[in-house]
RNA sequence: GCCGAGGUGGCGGAAUGGCAGACGCGUCGGUCUCAAAAACCGAUGAGGGCAACCUCGUGCGGGUUCGACUCCCGCUCUCGGCACCA
């Protein structure tokens, strides 16, 4: 066979500048606010400019911008914009280490880089819509709406034991706290203090942030389960304990086994709990004095380890069990946190495997109260926490634990010593941070008049020019009491950058407004995000958050939408030599680099098809070159298929109708594919279809009319993903032109099912059981005539051999039954 | 410990309950070349057979089904999250 080897004339860096000048030049990826087209909003979670922008890091970008330009091509008005997440400490980090520049400053030059590296990869965004959160014209609104947040009594003030990181020496969300350890710093334990704190009360949205969880059906079930852990709904009661000796008084538990009440043989108080000092007894006092001091000061890190034994002092105080009235008494023990609940529980070592192993320790009573089924119940060994029969329980005797979880409550409501409750882990956000470098707190603070808001006509509280902690700065914190003129003291802290990223993707809808942190109508006409990309580590923080404020601003009446990521997609991270690539690691490949050697387009293409989008990938130079490849062989397919029909060693011969059908699936697969952002099968489609074409080629067939739709149907499809090669291929195919192209027009192929397919059904030809063959026929036959046809074939009779079929079944075949 | 996801060739990975291994990488053979690289053509799950073909094969053990990578039960291993939340 006479091969001719011939080099394809794709060359990559001589057509993807002049294509990424045109896009800019043409403005197609700008978001007209007007357009009666149906909207797309299109959102990358906005990342911290850090300088440390790889290939890696722009895979996510490239799946949002694969989505992009197919929704724009199919005839949606795509909003998909840009911008930085740019305040927050390695900002200030940097600052220190380069002595003496502004953290703006390094800033804005990450951002000026990260902008053009985007680019020349090919990335579409509506850079008029970029917002920059630490910008004065930003974080101005991100203090208009703390206050707002105060207005409505979910921003507050509070002395708190706050988690303290020493090295970054600001105070951290729980969010932020990682096994006891700061998030940024996994060796650095978190350290506890008291500080007076700006708290934001996503408490109080507990319940819808864990309801409305149910509404996210396209969001990845891993976040929807890890918010519903992070949230921690439980339903119990609170119960009443009276303090023996002492009138009045009593202290109060949270339990979610009310069922267990008579198995409570003592109680125990957290250490920080109120009551602590009042029930202890004189012989005890200074014991348990040194043991709540040791508590405080230990690190969570010691102290919320389960491997941990169990420590605690008797009070020696007694409270009554409001079921039974027995006595019994008070210990405090550091496994109870006063952060949960009501800071105290009864205990019931029976059934709980922490109050049992205390109870063993320290020799308190166990009593069961819950029989398991089937009996066994004498087993004392370890704590037995199922359901079972109600045992040792007076009047509620054979009661099955759950009917008597009801009929307790009921009876302590009757009675007035407890009631049904439900409790939840979340706790209240934390978002003061001791830092330059955030968005200020608009508040001042007066000696007449206490906690005095900054009014919203004064806003922004803008950073002083000088970077330098701001309570070592007068110049920024003298200043006088909006209300009463006399001299006051600014707030010194600044917030958390989350708060910064939980209302961003409504900023873009209007992006400089400067009378509103954003224009209703208009976010109503883009919200809610249709597609929201980004990584899995924010599962709970930015999305939570996000949640959080959407809510609020639905309650204020400023947005119609309480939920604002319709369906979320986290991808997997690239990885090269075993790790996950950046610049500081060392083996990052930049996209100077990528767009230098092999394109741009094959880059793209490589990431997409490299794995499925949400598995971390390891990058492989071979499996790049592959994608080089296939680009100059559908180079040469579009644009020189002489150089492939005289290459050609394939001798058998593609039937044209078989070339339609293949292009026909080919858009239905990729469409569907790059929907549902399977972009690695997508891409193995597109190659399919090249290989079937270069078959056909090869076979002899010939290019006519059906030939030039399967070559427009490619470029057209590989558009999204290699933007640069499509446009050019449409160019010199006379398609495109100088104010057109792929995406300015906007086509997108239209799937044509009767094209696609013939109706088939499936014979599956058994004999005694066993499976001899397989017939696919056109599904208008009847049963008779097909298992004629079927067995008129000599490929069936020498299957069955002689035999007889015992047993034939008709199996409808699917809508894509791809040719081989 | 609890919750979640997942175990498929040499590798990354495909497969609405219907011919497992698409697509790509790698490897092997070939064409071209003085030679090599590149490019192109072909082969490539394992075992057997000159061959057409045959047998086995999706972590392990059962089950449902004409038919199971796919559904059900039990186990096991890996990865991710949470971790004294009463």
């Amino acid at each position: 066979m006479e091969t001719k080897p011939r080099r394809s004339s794709y060359v990559p860096q001589e057509i993807e500048s002049k294509w990424q000048k045109a896009w800019e030049e043409r403005g197609v990826m700008k978001a007209s606010d007007m357009s009666p087209k149906p909207k797309y909003y299109d959102l990358v979670m906005y990342p911290y400019p850090s300088g440390d922008l790889t290939v890696g890091h722009a895979r996510n970008y490239v799946m949002g911008d694969v989505l992009a330009r197919m929704k724009r091509m199919q005839g949606f008005e795509v909003l998909h914009p840009f911008g930085w997440d740019a305040f927050g400490l390695p900002a200030e980090n940097a600052a220190m280490k380069r002595g003496g520049i502004h953290p703006q400053t390094w800033t804005l030059e990450n951002i000026a880089k990260g902008r053009r590296e985007l680019k020349m990869m090919g990335i579409l965004y509506d850079w008029d819509r970029e917002v920059i959160s630490c910008m004065p014209d930003y974080y101005r609104w991100t203090e208009w709406l703390f206050l707002l947040f105060y207005e409505r009594g979910l921003a507050y003030r509070a002395m708190a034991p706050v988690n303290w990181c020493p090295v970054d020496k600001t105070v951290l969300a729980n969010e932020q706290v990682i096994n006891g350890r700061c998030w940024r710093h996994p060796d650095v334990e978190v350290e506890k203090r008291d500080l007076e704190q700006w708290f934001l009360k996503i408490t109080d949205y507990a319940e819808r942030l864990l309801d409305d969880l149910q509404l996210l059906e396209e969001w990845p079930h891993k976040v929807r389960v890890m918010q519903t852990n992070w949230i921690g709904r439980s339903e119990g009661a609170e119960v009443d304990f009276p303090v023996v000796g002492m009138e009045g008084e009593s202290i109060r538990i949270f339990t979610t086994r009310p069922d267990t009440l008579f198995g409570a043989t003592f109680m125990v108080l957290a250490p920080e709990h109120a009551l602590v000092e009042k029930v202890t007894t004189e012989p005890n006092r200074s014991r348990v004095r040194e043991y709540v001091a040791t508590a405080r000061k230990a690190s969570d890190i010691d102290r919320l380890s389960t491997e941990r034994e169990k420590t605690g002092v008797a009070t020696g105080g007694f409270a009554i069990n409001p079921v039974n009235g027995e006595k019994v008494q008070i210990w405090v023990a550091d496994y109870v946190l006063v952060t949960y609940g009501t800071g105290a529980i009864m205990a019931v070592p029976a059934h709980d495997e922490r109050d049992f192993e205390f109870a063993r320790k320290y020799n308190l009573p166990i009593r069961e109260v819950i029989a398991p089924p089937g009996g066994g119940g004498d087993d004392l060994s370890e704590a037995y926490v199922g359901p079972g029969e109600m045992v040792n329980s007076e009047q509620f005797d054979g009661l099955d634990s759950k009917t008597g979880f009801d009929r307790i409550v009921t009876w302590l409501e009757q009675k007035g010593t407890g009631k049904r409750t439900v409790k939840y882990r979340l706790r209240d956000w934390l978002i003061s941070r001791q830092r330059y470098w955030g968005c200020p707190i608009p508040i001042v603070y007066c000696e007449v008049d206490g906690i005095v808001p900054v009014p919203v006509e004064q806003l922004p509280v803008l950073l002083p020019d000088e970077y330098k902690p701001l309570a070592d700065n007068p110049d920024f914190w003298r200043t006088t009491c909006p209300k009463c003129g006399r001299e006051a003291r600014r707030e010194t802290d600044t917030m958390d950058t989350f708060v910064d990223s939980s209302w961003y993707f409504l900023r873009y809808a209007s992006p400089h407004d400067i009378n509103e942190a954003f224009d209703p109508e208009l976010a109503n006409r883009w919200m809610a995000v249709d597609q929201y990309t980004g990584g899995v580590e924010h599962a709970i923080l930015h999305l939570l958050y996000s949640r959080f404020f959407t809510k609020v601003l639905f309650d204020a009446g400023m947005l119609d939408v309480s939920e604002p990521f319709v369906r979320l997609f986290n991808q997997g991270m690239v990885k090269r030599f075993g790790q996950v690539m950046s610049k500081s690691a060392g083996n990052g490949v930049s996209p100077d680099e990528l767009v230098a050697k092999q394109g741009a387009d094959a880059g793209r293409i490589y990431e997409m098809f490299i794995g499925p989008p949400e598995e971390d990938v390891e990058w492989s130079d071979a499996g790049l070159n592959g994608v080089v490849r296939f680009l100059q062989r559908v180079w040469r397919l579009v644009l020189e298929p002489e150089s492939i029909m005289v290459s050609g060693g394939s001798a058998s011969a593609v039937d044209p109708t078989l070339l339609h059908r293949k292009v026909a699936q080919t858009i239905k697969k990729v469409t569907d594919d790059y929907d549902g952002l399977r972009f690695n099968t997508a891409v193995a489609y597109l190659m399919e279809l090249a290989n079937t074409m270069q078959d056909y080629l090869q076979g002899g067939g010939a290019r006519d009319a059906g030939w030039d739709a399967a070559v427009r149907v490619l470029v057209k499809l590989l558009n999204p993903i290699g933007p640069h090669i499509s446009e050019e291929m449409w160019e010199r195919l006379g398609e495109g032109g100088p104010e057109r192209g792929l995406l300015a027009d906007a086509t997108w192929p239209e799937f044509d099912a009767a094209a696609a397919t013939e109706p088939q059904v499936t014979l599956v030809i058994q004999v005694a059981g066993k499976v001899r063959d397989r017939v696919t026929v056109s599904a208008g036959l009847s049963e008779e005539q097909a298992l004629a046809s079927a067995l008129a074939s000599d490929r069936v009779r020498a299957a069955l051999n002689g035999a007889k079929p015992s047993k034939v079944i008709y199996v409808p075949n699917k809508l894509i039954n791809l040719v081989p």
